[in-house]
DNA sequence: GTCTATAGCTCGATAGAC
DNA sequence: GTCTATCGAGCTATAGAC
């Protein structure tokens, strides 16, 4: 793993841990195990750095998500798998957690992809559930954009219940309870 | 309004814009208009200050949640009342984006009011949605805890949604969602 | 490509005058 | 109760040797 590789993986880490004003160049280069001459030699700077580790995890969970919801089976087993796939509930969204950083939603490269892979996902989301609404899945009612936010927001949401309680549990209950009101639906 | 307030406002104000690690007390006695002599005579330093902030930010939420679903209609005219209320939806939830703070969370006096303010609104939440199933209006096997968490997690995460893109669009949709599912329960 | 040294600034807090 | 002066530390970045 190169020196430009393990300073990309540290700002991942650290970003995802104590967001983007919470890291700095030094953190960084401490995690990484570098000097601050070799990350200005790779990065012009800290949102340069950013930028590449930011893209790096938008691209990791468009695969991940992609893995699930272009699968087999039927929307609300897919729906269902996505928001119980295994997490380490606790530690949060990498990307959802980007939007309360005021300095990454000033920059508009550093938003570009956390708006991006939103924006994806929920197209995503409601292809899957207009195409179970097709098959006769849902009630033919169910408005497949509309109901894809609400998953999507169930899952940011539901990591910020969890970091609130401390525990993982408000957010499986959170999922759950989504999953039953669309299985009735 | 004593020099004590204004500075306990200034605080509520950049803790909700850019959180506790992303506020410094000068930044807190520029907004209050105050000087260091007199914060530091008020409080004994940026985290007690904090623990003003928040516990005040959490009793007026409570109030206004509790003005709500406290308030008269059917449990799903409440919960809509809930969600439809007018926001600023682009700021974001003023506790909510406390969860995000590590060092917020590493402090046991600071994360409690955060702990009990989620644990308070989702109790409240599934009072009124038991409320509801009792009176007939949802299906007998609706989990009341259960669905109040999927409720709160839909509005924490409609604001993550709402930020990600920009426009207060997401959250609204994502709140109409839930209420569409719900009211088919 | 990586190192050390250093810059100018802000951080959170303390001291002591008034 | 509020002021100014000052502290030691960390911040982001640049310079220049190797």
């Amino acid at each position: 793993m190169s020196a430009s590789d393990r300073l990309i993986e540290s700002t991942r880490e650290l970003l995802w841990e104590r967001g983007y004003v919470g890291t700095s160049p030094r953190a960084i280069q401490q995690r990484a195990g570098a000097g601050q001459g070799s990350m200005y030699h790779h990065f012009s700077g800290k949102p340069d750095l950013a930028l590449a580790a930011i893209g790096r995890t938008a691209e990791e969970m468009r695969a991940g998500v992609e893995e699930i919801l272009g699968g087999p089976g039927t929307a609300v087993e897919r729906v269902s798998a996505y928001l119980r796939r295994e997490r380490e509930v606790l530690r949060g969204c990498p990307i959802g957690r980007l939007t309360q950083d005021p300095e990454v939603m000033a920059d508009p490269a550093l938003r570009r992809p956390v708006e991006e892979t939103f924006g994806w996902l929920r197209d995503r989301l409601a292809a899957v559930l207009a195409e179970g609404r097709d098959r006769g899945e849902f009630d033919a009612c169910l408005d497949p954009a509309r109901t894809a936010a609400t998953v999507v927001a169930v899952l940011q949401g539901g990591y910020v219940l969890a970091r609130a309680a401390g525990s993982p549990e408000p957010f499986h209950e959170a999922a759950d309870g989504v999953l039953a009101l669309l299985s009735r639906a």
